[in-house]
DNA sequence: TTAAATAAATGCAAAAAATGCAATTAATCG
DNA sequence: CGATTAATTGCATTTTTTGCATTTATTTAA
């Protein structure tokens, strides 16, 4: 037997005419047809519908009530309706949370997209967060590149973000080229975000301590300064693969390996992912697997 | 417990900010607001609820959903009280807010009168609450002297309760009687609630500031207060007609013209109204009109 | 950082309700 | 007036709901 609250019942029983035929329709047994119309009439203190051996119909506030409770019912069902499709279709706002200029150069293109394809959907980002709590502040998804803190939140592993170590023609000619791992030491490098001026580092196995002069939590002005041969940097190949195609820096120690920077999305709920939410995280996919991202 | 429907619990979770309160509001276990919230998630396979250890709000769909959904249910609602308002007879629980004195010495005749008359009909009198929410708490009519605050209720003015000046003889002789309206001000009085000693008055046309040592929100205490020749007080006729017709108190500046106080009836559809609740309007009015409430 | 406090979820057993079958009642039609 | 058919009711069974105790998770306070 479907389930059925005793109101929707009782618009099928007025629709059909009879006990018995709404019985036979919603494949019920008559008595319960006529034990849960009684229930509702009881609760209501109000007789809704006279019966008769052929047929029953309502009563006049019976009328009055199936007119009224039938619209109702029926509103009350698109709205579930609607509910319920937005696990399919992306709609409502997205509130995205990612680095500053990944975000700028990757993620706004992404959410662009989406609002083209779902006028319904309105879109958000937040730049540069640190997005202590996804909840407290809205965020739908948090993207993050690098090692994750604990959280109860939901990680998915994305992708990586390949890296490079770049520096201009002209600080190469100045300083010269480092021929191994380890001569990296004797160089300066342009930092991204840590406070120190030393940077301890694991290139192909082996600790490094890097120094430098320069330290910017920015990709954009990291890249002006190595582009200004202020030193070396290691950092991520989509920031820098078209400078070094037009040659404006070139690769340091290109034969050496380097680690992979993971990239997750971090979101709150594993049970009921949004359409939007889910959408979102598969285009992020689709750009990881896209030209700016494959090693060099 | 009192029967609700999983959309309704939803309701009172977001109106109340958390699954505990909504449980305690209603009377229900926790687990099971818990268990009922979820039925209903899955059902329409959406997260409704952020859940968190100090409150729970709704996510986006969930918001979306409360918005619509209060409103088609309060339609519902209003749709079943119109249905059951068809029936004359006042059958049903009738809860009534009054002020503690006020509906300690009339209120609960009434309502006693009702139940004898109707056996359908089971009653509650909530006396001294500040009503904020009639449909919250299951208010059906809420009784209130003086000024109205502004709400959307609707409010019947249901009659009056006029005001008399008393002292005890013992006051009288300590203090000498005041001979003018203005004269009040070097009297002591005693007051109703107000937190100030010092009360700001409009007697006859003319502002006064009275003072006293003595105030409390109980009609009774101040009673006894005035009985025991505290001072004077300006209240309701019916506290003190019986301590003025036997002696034991005695009217101060009676030929001065004392504003009375409007007594309304105040509760929540207009359109509607259920049997039992006419009727206690009814009977409230014809109290009202009783010898009680009578200028002296 | 850890521990205490508190909200929410869950396992499980008891309680309550819904349900189906069979029998009964009631009403129309031949 | 009896036959037919719909609606109702009694009763045993199944299913669901519910509360208590416990566990899990998260926030606040120390």
């Amino acid at each position: 037997m479907k389930e059925i609250s005793n109101e929707q019942l009782f618009i099928h029983v007025v629709e059909s005419g009879s006990f018995k035929k709404a019985a036979e329709l919603l494949a019920m047994d008559p008595s319960l047809v006529s034990r849960r119309i009684s229930s509702l009439e009881k609760r209501l203190a109000v007789k809704l519908l006279q019966r008769s051996t052929k047929n029953s119909f309502p009563t006049e506030v019976g009328e009055q009530y199936f007119v009224e409770l039938q619209k109702l019912l029926e509103e009350q069902n698109a709205l579930e309706n609607r509910i319920k499709a937005t696990v399919n279709e992306a709609t409502g706002h997205l509130k995205v949370a990612a680095p500053h200029d990944f975000g700028t150069f990757f993620i706004s293109d992404i959410l662009e997209n989406m609002v083209e394809h779902y006028p319904q959907l309105t879109v958000e980002l937040v730049l540069g967060s640190q997005f202590e709590n996804l909840a407290a502040e809205g965020i739908d998804v948090a993207v993050r590149i690098g090692k994750l803190p604990d959280s109860s939140l939901i990680c998915r592993r994305i992708g990586e973000v390949p890296r490079v170590l770049v520096a201009s023609p002209e600080y190469i000619a100045q300083q010269g080229e480092p021929r191994s791992v380890r001569e990296l030491e004797q160089h300066k490098f342009v930092f991204y975000k840590r406070s120190q001026m030393y940077e301890a580092v694991t290139i192909a196995g082996q600790r490094l301590h890097l120094s430098g002069s320069f330290v910017v939590n920015s990709v954009s002005a990291i890249r002006q300064w190595v582009l200004n041969g202020k030193g070396i940097h290691l950092g991520p190949v989509w920031a820098f693969r078209d400078a070094l195609d037009t040659g404006a820096l070139q690769r340091v120690l290109p034969e050496v390996e380097l680690e992979s920077f993971p990239l997750h999305a971090i979101y709150v709920s594993r049970a009921y992912v949004p359409a939007k939410v889910r959408l979102f995280i598969d285009l992020l996919s689709s750009t990881l697997s896209g030209n700016h991202f494959q090693r060099v």
